[in-house]
RNA sequence: GGCGGGUUGGCCGAGUGGCUUAGGCAAGGGCCUGCAAAGCCCUGUACGCGGGUUCGAUUCCCGCACCCGCCUCCA
């Protein structure tokens, strides 16, 4: 059995067959980098590394790009708020972005291509649509240039939408458009807007549209026909209809598979910037939950299913994530981290049925659980089997505990020699009180530790210790 | 109005036409422990409502209710 994955324009889970045997291409719509991100942007970056990750445990070479709009509406908008250029402000935002991947342990992009680093090959793309009569400038002197959606009759294809009914945008019709529909290529520059978002086009001065950076970006680095394009629900229709139709309108063959993930709901409604219903990284953490936790939290739920936030969700997936920490970690203290081992067959199956994580954590959960029992009987072998086998299950999600991303301590990780002579000193003095059975001094020596927020255990071979909540 | 998804035990969350009906968290009981902690074992017994198909439906079909997403910037 091999990758079975859900593919939108069919609506149905399809055998997943790379264009190039061996080979995966992958571009996953980013982020308009308007302001920083909340969890829903940061569900989306894990959904998408953990199929990454999956395609390259099973031999794939994945070329994966996602990109960064760093040009519309909204940057323009808030960075005249912020009285800033919109680039500084772009640019801010998407290292705040970088930051938040790397803490929940993303893997850097092949590639990460800008939306005004490709000017060029949207131009290139827009020419082909005018000529072959896709597209039009429009006649009022504006310099915009709009695709012609009745030009291309795929049109709603993806997103199962009949345009003739479709509710009409409230704004109302602009002038210059053909019909309603028709959707902007190439903006022309209007005079309140900054020189420095404004680039030169055969149509006059402007800046993209919203939809032609991914055409280009996609076509630029994945070639005309590529495996698989990602992104959020919300982007179905009218972002990645409008960039199927362009591309495909200007003979790109475009994306085999579309993915969408489920959206991130908080209080009832889809986790929104303009709604307010927000929550960040930084807020996350302040809860005292680890990045590495949100990541369980994030990665556990099947990507099609939605999430409704509740703290108390957060906390019960952090408890869940613990139990398998504590697993490895007291089984690498018997033997050693060694390597990321085999993966169970039930983990490998609901991995290959359109990436059900869920089902493939109750797999892990099962190793751990024999791993635990082997431990505590002393089968060596197979507990160290057990760890092997659940570091390799948990890597494909990574969310590996003993990987260099999750194990170090920090900055502090260099004390931990230090507060580990220490600890053992007082360790001996309990030792001597349980030796002479003088219970209410060991566990004095043991209430001290835990005040100090080390957390004292015995273990069938002796005492272990632990930073309490690290 | 159109399109799509959902409703599973205290909570989260898989799954299936019956068979041993995941897993985790929380709770209760037990084992282990000097006491703990961690771990292990046991217990709860669920599938929104109403019909239908079937020997049998939580699972298939129809209807209804409620919720969410999209049709407008949005992962």
């Amino acid at each position: 059995m091999s990758l079975r994955l859900h593919d939108t324009a069919t609506r149905s889970v399809r055998d997943f067959v790379p264009r190039v045997p061996g080979e995966v291409g992958i571009y996953l719509c980013g982020l308009t980098v308007q302001s920083p991100p909340h969890i829903g942007h940061l569900r989306s970056a894990v959904n998408y590394d953990v199929l990454r990750r999956w395609l390259m445990r099973s031999g794939y070479r994945v070329t994966f790009i996602r990109n960064i709009t760093d040009v519309d509406d909204k940057v323009l908008t808030n960075s005249a708020k912020a009285g800033e250029p919109f680039w500084a402000l772009a640019y801010s935002n998407e290292r705040i972005l970088s930051d938040h991947y790397s803490r929940l342990g993303v893997l850097d992009p092949t590639y990460e291509p800008r939306a005004t680093g490709h000017i060029t090959e949207m131009h290139d793309l827009i020419a082909t649509l005018i000529s072959d009569g896709h597209a039009y400038p429009a006649e009022d002197g504006s310099a915009d240039v709009y695709f012609d959606v009745k030009s291309f009759d795929r049109y709603g294809h993806l997103s199962g939408q009949k345009p003739d009914s479709m509710q009409p945008a409230e704004d109302g019709p602009e002038r210059a458009k053909h019909d309603p529909r028709d959707f902007a290529l190439w903006k022309g520059a209007k005079p309140d807007e900054p020189v420095e978002a404004q680039w030169p086009s055969p149509w006059g001065r402007g800046r993209p549209g919203w939809h032609i950076e991914c055409s280009a970006m996609c076509w630029r680095y994945l070639g005309p026909e590529f495996d698989i394009h990602g992104g959020g629900l919300d982007l179905v229709f009218p972002h990645h209809e409008n960039e199927v139709a362009q591309s495909q309108a200007a003979g790109l063959p475009f994306a085999r598979f579309w993915v969408h993930h489920g959206l991130l709901n908080l209080g009832g409604s889809k986790m929104s910037k303009s709604d307010g219903n927000v929550i960040d990284l930084p807020s996350i953490m302040a809860l005292g939950v680890r990045p590495v936790e949100l990541r369980y939290y994030l990665a556990a739920p099947q990507y099609r299913s939605v999430i409704d936030y509740s703290e108390e969700a957060l906390r019960e997936a952090a408890s869940a994530y613990r139990r398998i920490e504590n697993f490895a970690e007291r089984a690498s203290e018997r033997f050693g981290a060694g390597e990321p081992g085999v993966l169970c067959a039930e983990f490998v199956e609901a991995m290959d049925d359109d990436l059900n994580t869920s089902g493939a954590l109750g797999a892990v959960h099962d190793v751990v659980r024999e791993g635990n029992t082997a431990l505590a009987a002393g089968e060596d072998t197979t507990a160290q089997g057990a760890l092997a086998s659940v570091r390799g299950m948990l890597d494909v999600l990574g969310l590996d505990p003993l990987s260099p991303q999750w194990s170090s301590g920090g900055s502090s990780e260099g004390l931990r020699p230090v507060v580990d002579s220490l600890v053992a000193l007082a360790l001996e003095q309990r030792a001597a009180a349980r030796t002479r059975k003088d219970w209410a001094a060991a566990d004095a020596v043991r209430d001290r530790l835990k005040q100090a927020g080390v957390v004292t255990e015995d273990t069938a071979h002796g005492p272990r210790w632990t930073i309490e909540g690290r």
